[in-house]
RNA sequence: UGAGAUAUGGUGUAAUGGUAGCACUACAGAUUUUGGUUCUGUCUGUCAAGGUUCGAAUCCUUGUAUCUCAACCA
């Protein structure tokens, strides 16, 4: 007891390296609170990439007895759209977190407007009339230096006009671009006079036709953060060389000093994360759409049955570190195993069946027993579970000629139906092409649950009775891609190539009638085969189940 | 080849100059009316080479490897 409660303190002890500066920044009085923001593009779904953000950002300011604001970074009208919006609402609030503000980007947009014209008074910006081409021309290489804009040198008050004209819908797209004026040789590119305005005529998803221009990310990110307050602005690895630029816009401009910290983003293994390729998956058809249970999308891994619990688990098992890292899928596997356990209602299901006929049954005799729906509480619910002289088992729970430690059903072998009687397989038919189509059985009636001395046999497998089973549309879910290493595939290769052909099988199953009344709303298990959980496309005629996880098979021939 | 970031078992993640720990995976055993669960155990690790020190994953030096940056995307 003493070395558990031990082992707790050390564990909560372990502070990655963002609460760690938190500590510092509150202890130092850097920041009286801890305000963070998830800021999403509303152009795609969620995926479980950014579910680790979403923990993080919120699980944070909760720590710290803070708040987290939702703020959408709509600053590209092009790509953005409300149905993506609402979907990203949905998905936060489903992973089980409250924002303390919903924002967005555009709310900002006169202020920022506002602060580019700040920034033309101090010089520190101008309106650039070069190409697209001849701008990337200008800035050079990595290794080579960027040469200077002919128009750089563009009076104050000529630069205020063509900005201004550039809002009044004076040029067209591409014609004129707004730039800071840093340094056309520094050795972050970022700094070589970075686009802070382009004009765009396509219509904003909330502000419509108002704006024609439209801030970039660099030149709204971190001030939408300084506006709202936000004590540490917390993004992925990649933006790591935005930071400088990020602290200069917010130095210059004399505002609200927020601080960015870049974690590593997560990767899966059999996974891609790029929203390009979950679309083109989906433009494809080689998958149903953004919910299918096999995509990484938050709304497909719900469909597959995760529960939020489960991804909160796994959000905190993943760490949060700066060291690129692929993820193992059998950890995720894991934390919905680990959570469904322990809630879900348990009921057999006969996927690949095979007939089984207890002859020293009495004809049409149907008894009912009575098993628990979680087996951690013997004491709670209960649902009963007809038996009969004719059933289904697995075909596989049955072998003709065994391995030394198979413990399943045999010819001449004895096992445990569960919750119900032993029985010994006395014989087996087969069709011409030797097939099983038939195992006949007898029963022990002194092995009767509940009833006389408990008998042990090695073997416990599970059934279904044939009269009163319900068909089932089962879709077994495996991995989307065959290589663990999505990432790194050879080149020359498509990540398309190593689609798994067999990440959906659709079968036909039997399972037992209670299943058709659970309304438990998380995936239930089938007994020795795995969770499963009802799938919208669900009809009363037609139950389908996608399938949520396997359970870990031990069994080793 | 410019700049920045990162290197700890198969995969992640701790240890901030003092016993390299934890989780997942794998394997072995015990329990079990699920070959599940639970419990116990085992295997495997500090990128490399030097240096400082009684003592280095940690500090210093020099290398090496990986990732990011040259969209009017975020």
């Amino acid at each position: 007891m003493e070395e558990v409660r031990n082992n707790v303190d050390a564990a909560e002890k372990q502070l990655n390296f963002i609460e760690e500066i938190i500590e510092n920044d509150l202890a130092s009085g850097r920041c009286k609170t801890v305000l963070t923001r998830f800021p999403p593009e509303p152009n795609g779904y969620l995926h479980i990439g950014h579910a680790k953000s979403i923990c993080l950002n919120f699980g944070l300011a909760k720590k710290y007895g803070g708040k987290t604001n939702i703020r959408f970074d709509d600053t590209n009208p092009t790509k953005e759209d409300v149905e993506y919006v609402d979907s990203i609402k949905e998905d936060v609030k489903w992973l089980g977190f409250e924002w303390a503000n919903e924002f967005y980007a555009s709310d900002y947009f006169e202020q920022l407007y506002e602060w580019a014209c700040l920034l033309i008074r101090k010089g520190l910006a101008y309106v650039d009339d070069q190409t697209q081409e001849e701008i990337r021309a200008g800035r050079g290489t990595v290794s080579t230096p960027g040469v200077n804009s002919p128009y750089r040198d563009r009076s104050v008050e000529e630069n205020l006009m063509l900005f201004r004209q550039m809002r009044e819908g004076k040029f067209k797209e591409g014609e004129k671009v707004l730039r800071a004026k840093i340094d056309m040789a520094h050795p972050n590119m970022l700094f070589r006079d970075p686009l802070m305005y382009r004009i765009n005529y396509s219509r904003h998803h909330r502000t419509g036709n108002k704006w024609c221009i439209y801030p970039m990310y660099d030149f709204a990110h971190g001030q939408c953060d300084s506006i709202e307050h936000i004590t540490h602005s917390i993004c992925t690895l990649e933006f790591d060389v935005h930071r400088p630029l990020y602290d200069w816009f917010i130095e210059k401009l004399e505002i609200f000093p927020s601080h960015q910290y870049e974690f590593a983003r997560l990767n899966l293994t059999y996974t891609v994360m790029s929203k390009r390729k979950l679309l083109e998956l989906v433009r494809n058809n080689y998958v149903m759409g953004w919910d299918d249970p096999r995509m990484p999308t938050i709304c497909g891994i719900r469909r597959r049955g995760y529960t939020p619990e489960s991804i909160r688990l796994f959000a905190e098992k993943v760490g949060v570190a700066k060291r690129d890292n692929t993820i193992d899928l059998s950890l995720l596997e894991w934390c919905v195993r680990e959570d469904l356990n322990k809630r879900s209602n348990r009921y057999m299901a006969v996927l690949n069946p095979v007939k089984l006929v207890i002859t020293n049954w009495e004809q049409g005799k149907v008894e009912e027993f009575e098993a628990p729906l979680n087996p951690a509480e013997p004491d709670g619910a209960k649902r009963k579970v007809p038996f009969t002289g004719e059933l289904y088992i697995e075909r596989e729970d049955f072998m003709e000629e065994p391995p030394k430690k198979y413990f399943r059903l045999k010819p001449g072998g004895e096992v445990r139906l569960k919750y119900s009687y032993i029985i010994k397989c006395e014989e087996v038919i087969k069709d011409a092409d030797g097939n099983v189509t038939e195992i006949r059985c007898t029963y022990d009636p002194s092995s009767k649950p509940g009833a006389g001395e408990w008998r042990s046999v090695k073997g416990t497998i599970h059934w279904v009775s044939i009269g009163s089973a319900r068909k089932l549309e089962v879709r077994l879910i495996d991995k989307l891609f065959t290589e663990p290493y999505m990432d790194s595939i050879e080149e020359g290769k498509d990540y398309k190539d190593y689609l798994n052909p067999d990440s959906m099988k659709i079968v036909s199953a039997y399972a037992e009638p209670a299943l058709m009344e659970d309304n438990s709303g998380i995936a239930v298990q089938f007994e020795r085969v795995g969770y499963f959980v009802k799938d919208k496309d669900s009809t009363e005629d037609n139950p389908v189940f996608n399938k949520t996880a396997a359970l870990k098979d031990t069994f080793k021939k």
